[in-house]
RNA sequence: GCCGCGGUGGCGGAAUUGGUAUACGCGUACGACUCAAAAUCGUAUUCCCUCAAGGAAUGUGGGUUCGAUUCCCACCCGCGGCACCA
């Protein structure tokens, strides 16, 4: 058995007819889409206006990574989708805003430099010309005018200049403030700190919290160590009860606002402090805090345990008895990986700090003080009470160390289902003073009031999410605008470049190869790394760090509006959002329907993927609130609606992967099939937002289903009346075409267009008025022989035209069937006229043959009559 | 462990304010065209049953209902997210 699948098996069904021949009658997709794909370049079809009496919509899609490999089937099934819905809406009157451009800061692109010495801005231009040249081969309608590409530096001029307000900006009394050059103390929103990062040695980078997947690298696998540097931040944690609370504001798949919220894990509890005491009677005025969300068990404490590297222990030294084995234990852990400290360790280690003890606040019971592992310092106050009685793993480690164990809640039967569900989980207090027989959720607040009351605690909000480690140690990303002016020349300290020397250029340079010691390749370049002080004219340093690759993508949709001012100076002192604050009003306000509700605003709707909706999207969205937040945005939100696509696995249903052999590209199957065909395929391949596996039979079917389609052109008729079943079919693919298209149900939209065709054929002719519809129907999914057809049959430009709306003539029947059930069973079916009566169905369906047949001699308990659909006779 | 989503023919999948389950596509079988094949066209195709009649079936077992793929309970399986998060 092996994982490769067979590509012979593949090519053998491939058809070798496939192939454009000599006879003009037939489906020559080779000619029709290149045609129209030089006519729709040509009349600049898809280019948006700024501003039109048209409603606008504003329709987003990922902008690619231009990497090497090409366009791959995944982004088909964003952008084809995309595309559909955006040609509709042109249809339907709208001022459509499609837009594209390339995130082309990255590693990949690094990388690929170094090996092949080539510069990356010439592998970047490389790859983007490919991108081009397949995007325009699938026949995309993008707005070209507004282009834009992260590593031109008209564009991260501004991604600087969004930078330099983060560090401009800070909070003070939980406000957003201007923070002053020589102001040392407001925490600022980009800010320098020692942190442990984490260090992936293979792509020798360091990289976000994010951006690690069980202690292993993301990108490339490797396990990543944790290293202490200093770091460029972003407090995205200031941000983060508005970025949970405001995803009530957005219309974001279901699954994407939980990933949201999980990811950014608020959770509500209790901060509690205990006084530190030794036996000796020397230790004074030492405390430890702990976190939790369970206070409501606060009685049953019998132990409390802080992290290895909880400052306590430091202070308190010697006046733990055992404190050597303490810092045997702490250098154990210290050597230990992210991954065997929590993943891997089922076995709860940890030491006892003989000779001291913590004093519970609320009852003044000694409590003993433990160091171990598995708890973190980075959540919470790194230190957490032990509750063996309540928690799993306060249990395991009081069992395997011999901690008595309390109980203070009584779990109440769970058969008493009456009972409101939170007690059932929690319960009633008992042993716990004066809290006995409070539930669980009165006695979280009773306890944490009582706590505050004697100044040992209150309530707090904890999250998981953590501040965005905003550095990278590599070449090819935007360079960090900060100079280093340091002592002894100036000691002006870290300054801001004034915004007329935007943008910070990267330096040319041969050498793109990091280094072992963590530092950037840019920290070789002298003399760009030496420069004079923008303050005090002295010599000072850059910053040689430069941002990831998230900075760019952060708000590029941003950008799309203001391609006008990429390219020209702006005043100094001004910035291109505040310049273009009509064309922002003008795009991103969802329109009216969403103002005069609950909305935070935004692009109308932003397909993507599902991998991006807790870094990306969290990223971006934190960036423009921030944004809103100086005054340069005018929505609270960057996104009114998030919709996701899933992803397509290879034939073997598996990853579609190089080392599987199982990839499929694009351009193969446009050159055997054609553009729509693959498009309409990709479309049909299933339900929009999950995983589909390759399959070239259905491909084979979808260009079976487009043969006919061109061949069928024949059988419209100027002259011909069409029979009221294929009126009514047409009008019933009309709407459902529509609001499958407004749904993404991409799927159907397929098949229903596929069933109207078949119902073509079986009549055998269609006049020429019903085909232009269908022509239009078709034309989201395969734009190429839809203008064909439109202009060979009914001699005009397609896209010119109006989507159509169905006639409720055909959609309301004289005549209707209805279904005669006997005991839930269907029996019969009658033609009856639509306006008739509930008794007369009645009658009727008592009435016909085969349901005397059935009622012979069979006692009827009672008939249930559905108004216009079915009679349901009950016997016996 | 917690949270979320899903399980429908030989296959990918349609259809849920509870009312004709299996649309559309693939595959398969037979037939037409052809010297032949491919392509194309026609017919059939959930399963059981020779046909008809009939019966059974939407992961499993219960329940509510005249009627359940749809609602409720329990369970099994698969996928995704979070996870020594206190």
């Amino acid at each position: 058995m092996t994982d490769k699948y067979n590509f012979h098996e593949i090519e053998k069904k491939w058809p070798s007819s496939a192939k454009a021949t000599d006879d003009k009658q037939e489906y020559d997709f080779r000619v029709i889409e290149k045609k129209w794909q030089d006519i729709w370049q040509k009349n600049k079809y898809g280019q948006s206006a700024d501003f039109d009496d048209k409603p606008k919509h504003y329709h987003l899609v990922e902008f690619p990574y231009p990497s090497g490999a090409g366009l791959h089937v995944g982004h088909l099934m964003g952008y084809g989708a995309s595309d559909a819905y955006c040609r509709m809406k042109r249809l339907q009157g709208y001022n459509v805003m499609f837009p594209i451009g390339w995130d082309a800061f990255g590693l990949p692109t690094e990388n690929y430099a170094i090996k092949n010495k080539i510069k990356p801005q010439k592998a970047t231009a490389d790859n983007i010309a490919n991108f081009k040249k397949q995007i325009h081969s699938l026949g995309f309608s993008f707005d070209w005018k507004r282009e834009i590409n992260t590593t031109d530096p008209e564009y991260y001029h501004w991604t600087q200049w969004i930078f330099l307000q983060f560090y401009k900006h800070g909070i003070k009394n939980g406000k957003l403030i201007e923070v002053a050059d020589d102001d040392y103390h407001t925490p600022r929103l980009a800010f320098r700190a020692e942190m442990p990062v984490n260090w992936c040695p293979s792509c020798k980078i360091n990289l976000a919290n994010e951006e690690v997947v069980d202690g292993k690298c993301e990108r490339c696998g490797t396990e990543t160590e944790k290293r202490m540097q200093k770091q460029w931040m972003l407090r995205i944690t200031a941000y983060a009860d508005r970025l949970v609370d405001d995803l009530e504001t957005v219309d974001y798949l279901d699954k994407i606002k939980t990933q949201q919220i999980n990811w950014i894990g608020r959770s509500t509890g209790t901060n509690v402090r205990f006084e530190v005491k030794g036996f000796s009677n020397t230790v004074h005025d030492e405390e430890i805090e702990f976190y939790t969300t369970r206070i409501d068990t606060f009685f049953g404490t019998t132990f409390v345990v802080v992290s290895p590297e909880h400052p306590i222990l430091e202070k308190l030294g010697y006046h733990i008895q055992n404190y050597h084995e303490i810092k045997e234990y702490v250098e154990v852990a210290a050597k230990k990986t992210e991954l065997e400290r929590t993943e891997l360790q089922k076995d709860k280690t940890g030491v006892k700090c003989y000779g001291v003890y913590a004093v519970n606040p609320i009852n003044g019971e000694h409590i003993e003080i433990w160091v171990a592992d598995y708890v973190l310092t980075s959540y919470g106050t790194g230190a957490v009470i032990g509750v063996p009685a309540h928690d799993q793993r306060d249990y395991e480690f009081a069992k395997k160390h011999h901690i008595p164990i309390k109980q203070v809640v009584s779990i109440l039967n769970h058969k008493s289902e009456i009972l409101d569900k939170a007690i059932v989980d929690y319960g009633i207090l008992i042993n716990s003073g004066e809290f006995d027989g409070l539930s669980s959720d009165e006695a979280k607040i009773k306890i944490t009031e009582k706590l505050k009351s004697i100044g040992a605690g209150e309530f707090t909000t904890n999250y998981k999410l953590r501040d965005w480690i905003f550095s990278r140690q590599h070449y090819w990303g935007e360079p960090i605008p900060i100079v280093h002016c340091d002592p002894p020349t100036g000691g002006c300290g870290r300054v801001p470049l004034p915004d007329d020397q935007l943008p910070l250029e990267l330096p040319v340079v041969d050498n793109y190869e990091p280094s072992d010691t963590g530092e950037s390749p840019l920290a070789k370049i002298t003399d760009w790394v030496v420069t004079t002080c923008p303050k005090c004219g002295g010599r000072a340093e850059r910053e040689t760090d430069t941002m990831p690759n998230w900075a760019g993508s952060s708000w590029y949709y941003l950008a799309y509006t203001l391609v006008k001012s990429l390219k020209s100076k702006v005043k100094s002192g001004s910035n291109i959002f505040t310049k273009h604050a009509k064309e922002l009003e003008y795009w991103l306000d969802a329109g009216d329907a969403a103002r005069s509700s609950k909305s935070g605003g935004g692009v109308d709707i932003y397909n993507g993927g599902m991998e991006h909706t807790t870094l990306h999207l969290l990223y971006s969205r934190f960036w423009h609130k921030f944004l809103y937040d100086i005054g340069v945005v005018p929505t609270l939100e960057p996104y009114a609606k998030r919709i996701a696509h899933g992803i397509i696995l290879g034939p073997n249903g598996r990853k579609m992967s190089k080392s599987f052999g199982n990839v499929i590209n694009p351009d193969e199957i446009v050159a055997e099939f054609g553009a729509d065909t693959l498009r309409a395929y990709v479309m049909f391949i299933g339900p929009y937002d999950q995983e589909s596996a390759w399959n070239m039979a259905g491909v084979q079917g979808v260009y079976r289903f487009l043969k006919r389609v061109w061949r069928n052109q024949e059988l419209v008729k100027e002259n011909v009346v069409d029979p009221t079943e294929l009126l009514v079919k047409l009008n019933q693919t009309i709407t459902g075409v529509t609001n499958d298209l407004e749904n993404f149900q991409m799927n159907t939209v397929v098949s229903k267009l596929m069933e109207f065709n078949n119902l073509v054929e079986k009549i055998g002719s269609i006049s020429t008025k019903s085909y232009e519809k269908f022509i239009l129907l078709l034309s989201p999914v395969a734009p190429h022989i839809a203008e064909e057809l439109y202009e060979s049959v009914i001699h005009s430009d397609l896209t010119m035209q109006k989507w159509p709306e169905p006639d409720k003539k055909y959609l309301i029947f004289d005549k209707i069937e209805v279904v005669i059930q006997v005991n839930g069973k269907v029996r019969d079916k009658i033609s009856v006229d639509s306006a008739i009566s509930d008794e007369e169905m009645k009658k009727l369906g008592l009435g016909t043959e085969k349901i005397k047949k059935i009622l012979a001699g069979n006692e009827i308990v009672k008939t249930i009559v559905v108004p216009k659909k079915l009679v349901n006779i009950v016997i016996k």
